[in-house]
DNA sequence: CTGTTAGCGCCTTCAT
DNA sequence: ATGAAGGCGCTAACAG
């Protein structure tokens, strides 16, 4: 391949470490002999092995993000935001895709326990029950961060949005239009952060004596989900509003109302959850929950440089909430 | 950190070649001790460190991806696919987004040609001029695929659709629909892939006598867009078609005609390349050019891990051309 | 079939 | 301010 470092010295008639200590602007080299050195180092094109000096220091400069799916606008805007702190940092992202497979998170977590990685990010799948492989490294001492769908343990940091408050806000919105009758769309019971906007939507509901609540619990099945949402729009005790915790869920519930000539917002009123910016183009515009998902991503990975640098964590970053937006438009358009 | 080789050697009184013989499933080793040993390294939760072995055999079971954006159906699909492709290998991804900046992009490049990844994949940055950065991995005879945004180049692997094919079927499809005044929008000249849809637009329009075509040039930011795009619906020689060339271009345009009041598809058609199949719930559902994202990921990936393996190319697939699909709604139904 | 030896390229003592 | 030497953990070549 290109050029090494004993080669570089040999080259500049030096030793390799004094080469090795002049790149790295030790201050134990003269001024003459850095420039020198990064002279032709440059010339050269040289840049240091990665492996022999991960070995050597057992560091990788990477760190890597597990992610359940990318195709999805709150994931890639997180991702968006990691690469852009790890860029400036100097490290590297390695990126895997779970694809809401348990199995698959625990084999990659078991992958990266052997210092490929100085640290790592995880949102956790949605098929995860048990948390044994996330433990395994809070034992072995390798920082990991959790973000939106967190392990809540006591030991791991995490960052999330306050998703009971921001359920219970929109339900809130549902009912100050005059909805009576909610429907909650939920997907994949299980996840800490779909139990916590059931939560929110129960909370609200329960403040309401006016108002009642159901739960749709829908899955990753267009088709099935359809179907569900098709049923419950075609009863006789039909909701006047709808809730969808994911924005997969608002959609499907979408296509249905078109299919079905429901008007919304006059018959039905609908509010999701959802990074997507083009929702203000849907028909009618949809009213939606936003994340902040570009600065959850920053800031997980900022606490977690922060844990690589062993620097100490202020008690507010150890389980860091940021606040949703809520985005009213025309889907849910009081009457 | 955990156990390395020579300890796990030592605990099964065998040399650490031996063990590490027989964790590799040589034949050379008889089937008790792989047995024994294999045994005893789950047991202790070995992972041989990956930089040893990297450094050792110098390849690196990594590949590198380099994206403009990730906030982007079409990367976020084509992500996906190469993901896949790469987890069933084996192999670890790196991701890089350069944010559309040459500089980054060099840069990074740059940081990749001493060994870190075994190959990489790329898709290139809308102000990129200069393609030295590209040729140096060809001389350097790191493999390098290239997708959708690609460097036309003999010597590099390129996966991507027939784009001035598909610019030229969606603008027939615009003219069959009655348009005669179509414009164009368009996004970062320069880059191959937008001179080919341009190329596919002009073609169709020079076919067909009775239609003129305007171009408009736009960029990254929204607010500009939109102004550019407000001058030209309000003009007296107002279009009465417009294909965008990509779907930020497309909302744009929408955002305005919802402003103007303009109606579609009876005042004006529209159609845009894009990837996200929410435009569907647009209102109205939005006609698109879709490209097969995930597909030309796995592709791409594909066609890298042969190089990899040092395996030969066929023919076809060293300049591969995938069909876009044309999927039209009612933002461009006939009248 | 198993062990011994050497070295991948770098960084870090320890000398000078 | 510079050099020499050793070793990070693994694997491949060479013995036996």
């Amino acid at each position: 391949m290109s050029v090494n470092l004993k080669q570089l010295a040999k080259a500049l008639n030096l030793a390799p470490s004094t080469v090795s200590r002049a790149l790295r602007d030790s201050h134990e080299i003269s001024q003459d002999t850095k420039e020198r050195v990064k002279k032709l180092a440059t010339e050269l094109g040289f840049e240091p092995n990665p492996f022999a000096s991960s070995l050597r220091q057992s560091k990788s400069k990477t760190i890597a993000v597990i992610i359940p799916e990318i195709e999805n606008n709150f994931f890639s805007q997180a991702m968006n935001g990691i690469e852009k702190i790890a860029q400036s940092k100097g490290y590297h992202v390695l990126i895997y895709i779970t694809h809401e497979n348990f199995e698959r998170e625990k084999s990659i977590l078991h992958l990266l326990r052997n210092g490929r990685v100085d640290g790592l990010l995880i949102s956790i799948s949605n098929s995860t029950t048990n948390f044994d492989h996330i433990e395994e490294y809070v034992n072995a001492m390798i920082p990991l961060v959790s973000f939106d769908r967190v392990y809540e343990s006591a030991t791991i940091p995490s960052v999330t949005t306050d998703d009971v408050y921001a359920a219970r806000k929109a339900t809130e919105h549902l009912l100050a239009g005059g909805c009576k009758r909610i429907a909650y769309l939920s997907m994949a019971e299980g996840l800490s952060i779909s139990a916590r906007r059931k939560q929110g939507f129960l909370d609200a509901l329960k403040k309401n004596k006016q108002a009642t609540g159901i739960t749709i619990e829908c899955s990753n099945d267009d088709e099935k989900n359809r179907k569900l949402i098709r049923q419950l729009l075609q009863q006789k005790q039909k909701p006047d509003g709808i809730f969808a915790a994911v924005e997969k869920l608002a959609v499907n519930a979408y296509e249905v109302c078109h299919e079905l000539k429901i008007p919304v917002p006059s018959k039905l009123k609908l509010i999701s959850f959802s990074n997507s910016s083009s929702t203000a183009l849907f028909d009618p515009p949809l009213s939606t929950v936003v994340q902040p998902a570009h600065l959850i991503g920053e800031e997980t990975a900022k606490v977690l440089f922060k844990l690589i640098e062993k620097k100490i964590l202020m008690p507010s970053e150890k389980k860091q909430v940021l606040p949703s937006f809520l985005n009213e438009r025309r889907s849910s358009a009081g009457k």
